[in-house]
DNA sequence: TTCAGATACATACAGTCTGTATGTTTTATA
DNA sequence: TATAAAACATACAGACTGTATGTATCTGAA
């Protein structure tokens, strides 16, 4: 018996194997496009395993986008955490925002890919820590009176559009200083609507 | 001889019924999942048309999302048209963008397909026609010391995210004000930079 | 008018990919 | 320790894309 490893230690092993290389494919050249035979190509699994964990293709890109969007939003969380103003919460997230959106992969998953590939309702299921969070902080920061808008939900959107389309100017350069310059188009987009 | 079509008319009808079930189908059911037997199926061709026509099945998508862009652009040059000053174009051209992009079909093929589907240059090409004419409004305007913003090109990308996550917002919902809260959400946002 | 070439298909087939069914080995459990 | 269950591997059926080939219709020039 060359193997002495745990049930759950086998899953986690392949899990995490399966779900590396498929990420990488997935982001480079979508999901259609990646076969799953090409995902455990390089691995010492088969398909088989893969279809054990994950049930189907569709299985393995679920997990890899809800394991990018939880890397967006905790770094996000790390950068917001140590402020206890919720107005530069939200100034400090929508700049963390930007900077973590500058991973090609979790852009080209989390805001390309996700969109077309999965259900409205999973989307939105995982978009609670996306655009959730931006709301959230944003229905506190009017509720506070700081934020002056004739639809905080709407606001909020507005605000969630601009991020992701900046995220993707910013990334599609390799200007140095765009990223500053988004962060402080953001900014001056919320101090405009600051009382 | 029972047909008396010319080749242009031949062409010109086959494309047109392909393009308007694939339309329908891609939009529905999404790219991927759009078989080119299904779309077909209910027409007087075989498959053999279609590549014929098209070349593959990434041909029709072209085409019918090419189609979908000018759509788009007509309907909100229309409304600009009758306009001469460039501010009151910039929010006219804004608030109609909204409006057309209503149209569920639109939306999902040139907003959340299209971007999936196609290669990152042939997107640029069409966005000639949305993002671009967006851009050369705000130059304009920006030009004339009507708007003022650290980074014209930066601004049009955060306007143009937030139309789009709006127009999605908007569409998602059956309240009938939605449109018209987008829209002033939007025009705010400008008036905002307004000088 | 005629006929050679081009056009617009239809049909048949090869290759690829997904998902499933079945078998096998290893670990957990009673 | 025996039985169940998990974690695979393997083989195969079905579907789908794209291509190769054949055919009828139209076009354009002699």
């Amino acid at each position: 018996m060359p193997t002495k490893l745990t049930k759950a230690e086998q899953t986690q092993r392949t899990r995490r194997a399966i779900m590396d290389q498929a990420r990488h494919l997935f982001a480079a050249k979508g999901y259609a496009a990646t076969g799953t035979g090409e995902i455990i190509s390089e691995l010492v699994v088969t398909r088989g395993a893969l279809y054990h964990q994950f049930g189907d293709k569709l299985g393995v890109f679920r997990a890899v986008v809800e394991e990018a969007y939880g890397e967006i939003t905790s770094y996000v969380g790390a950068q917001v955490q140590p402020l206890s103003d919720p107005w530069e919460q939200l100034v400090a997230g929508c700049r963390a925002f930007l900077e973590v959106a500058q991973q090609e992969e979790l852009r080209r998953l989390v805001f390309i890919e996700a969109p077309a590939v999965l259900e409205a309702d999973v989307l939105v299921e995982f978009d609670q820590y996306g655009f959730g969070l931006l709301h959230e902080s944003i229905q506190t920061v009017v509720a506070q009176g700081k934020l002056r808008t004739i639809d905080p939900e709407g606001f909020a959107h507005l605000v969630n559009g601009s991020l992701n389309e900046l995220a993707a100017w910013v990334a599609q350069s390799d200007d140095p200083k765009r990223l500053k310059t988004a962060q402080d188009l953001i900014e001056t987009l919320l101090t405009h609507h600051h009382t």
